[in-house]
DNA sequence: TATGAATGAGCTTTCATTCAT
DNA sequence: GATGAATGAAAGCTCATTCAT
């Protein structure tokens, strides 16, 4: 087999197992019994258990970033909570094609190591950034009422995180995560307005 | 020593380590050594390092158990947001006092083995089902817009736990505490209220 | 069995492979084979392969060490020669007693690593820092002809090395140990003195 | 490239190799790294990492050996101790070509296997055997005195080992490697000899 | 009750060697 | 001839658990 497409069918099996059992509970014979090869093959792509974790967490908060656009606020009010709904849907629609590492991301954060607590840690802080920005910004535009930016950033990260962890079987179709999105926004934006800007969005249709 | 105090003891130190270190990275050897006792002690109060960590889970489980009361719908609307208030003060309280199992429960979910993801599935699913009954009474008492009340129960539940878990430092102040309760009982209800709740509600002072 | 016996045992065992195969041939499973022991009960008594090793090199270095006086040049001429005698004799003697971490020391010299090369390499400079210092005090007392001490030091290490690594048999019997010490004097002495010195010595009996 | 001319160059690399980490920290992928070639190109021309070793093993043996020639007695006695010189001094110089497998003969003795001791032993009993002889005829000749053959072979052997491993920067300069030669023949012949044989030699310029 | 020496299954990793292309 | 992906035995080491004292 090519070894590109090797790399590939290791990291697949992986990202399976890692999402299942976490990462202390996979091991490399775990692994090469799901990928068909021999142990040695394995080192042979990869320096170690650590190195094939932190590749497949690397490739998902790269694209994770990308999903994530800070909003432009030269548009109207209006294309603003169009941009948030968008940016969460986007998200979502992310992570419901890749639900092992998901697992791994929302909720594997003790015990690991420093280096994985750190990058963890760092993943997160920058899209708290991303929020309290975000914010701040409604703020000064009279869309967001006076609030603790921090604690608030922190609720709805929190909000996504259990919604994404618990209810993967919605990621699945997309006109249920554009609902779902949606849901969630009307839930953070009714709260934070200082008026009803909800009034002018079509009624969400049929919430499950 | 006493057995009963000698178990007290095991399991405070076992609490402090597997809080520190996460279940995986704590090993019977860190609790003994900090415990002061002999390998052999440690398996005549405990069957197993998995045991001991269940008991401390159960503990916890129960303690948030009895901080978290159904809302009595037969008072006022004021009072019933009072109840909700004081729930998660309680809830925040209470892990003030643990914050060792709170970094367990809160994010060590995954790869542990099944029993534990089924005993923490269901201690959630306790909690959501106690908010969900709690919005669709507010539903029913036209307190709260309808809305799709198992989303909006994973979100509320989501942001409380990442508070939590990231902001540790505020839990140690009771006024603190309750500053925090009230920014996030004003977040959500605000939202999720069809007129303003809050207009009666005290001012609340100097959030950070 | 108790705690210092076992590592006694370990040791034994553990010397006598090293001694037999060398450091890498020689494995854990080897070791614990010998000693009949289980592969934990090794690693609860020394922290890797590497420690055993270097204990049992320590060990030997030590008492080589004590072995070696530096000769005390207020005694007179033929007194210094039998100092030098006894310095041979004792380490003969010594190395007689563990041949196996002998064949270790004269011969394992690289590509064990860098701590080890340099443990070696500072023993065996201080053997030579002896030898050197002996022979410019015997220059000084013009009992040694002018020389390269540098070169000669080596030559007699090297002498004395090899006879030790190559006819272990010999170290057996302690008065053939007493012939080997004095025909290596003879040697080197007859070579380096100004005057025939050993014209007063005793005849050797039957080397054999 | 011609299959003769890869073969010598994959023996160069190996033997820089081998001289600079020893045999058991050189890996086969240390090797084809360096000349260059792949994994498989490696078996192609040699049958294991043990036999490349064994054949640079070999050559360096069949080039001490052409250096050593046995002392022509025929000659006058002056002569005599020319020749063992010229010995002496070749065997420095063809170990100055070759300071890497020097290296490992003379210190890689213990754990490779039975059959490479047993090749090293072979080497070093006959050089034994060669300087043997050489003394007995200095006994018979009466140039020597009478004197334990065997120690004094090793001692001899021992020496000229010691000094070729510890000071190899003296081997890269002709003129002292003449010196050193000298040195040597000088401490050892003053010893051997029964009268003073060193009266007629040129004296030593400036060993330092 | 309390001890701590002993266990052994299982872990991650290495590396000489093979073989289909 | 040449390649390099694949192999798998074996290495060093960990740690939850047991049991004779």
């Amino acid at each position: 087999m090519k070894r590109k497409d090797r790399r590939i069918q290791v990291l697949d099996c992986a990202r399976r197992i890692f999402g299942r059992k976490g990462y202390h509970s996979t091991s490399v014979s775990d692994i090469i019994r799901e990928a068909g090869i021999a142990r040695g093959t394995f080192y042979l792509y990869f320096d170690s258990k650590r190195a094939i974790f932190d590749e497949l967490l690397d490739e998902l908060f790269v694209r994770i970033d990308e999903c994530i656009n800070r909003v432009d606020p030269s548009v109207g009010p209006g294309d603003v909570i169009g941009q948030l709904i968008d940016n969460v849907e986007r998200v979502f629609a992310l992570l419901s094609s890749d639900r092992d590492m998901t697992r791994i991301v929302l909720h594997e954060a003790v015990g690991l190591d420093q280096g994985f607590d750190r990058k963890l840690e760092e993943f997160y802080r920058k899209i708290l950034d991303t929020i309290e920005v975000s914010l701040n910004l409604g703020i000064e535009m009279n869309l967001v009422r006076n609030l603790d930016v921090r604690i608030v950033a922190l609720a709805i990260l929190g909000a996504i995180k259990e919604v994404l962890y618990r209810q993967p079987e919605w990621l699945a179709d997309a006109k249920a995560r554009r609902t779902a999105s949606e849901e969630m926004l009307r839930l953070f934006l009714s709260g934070l307005a200082e008026q009803e800007l909800f009034s002018g969005m079509p009624e969400v249709s049929d919430t499950p």
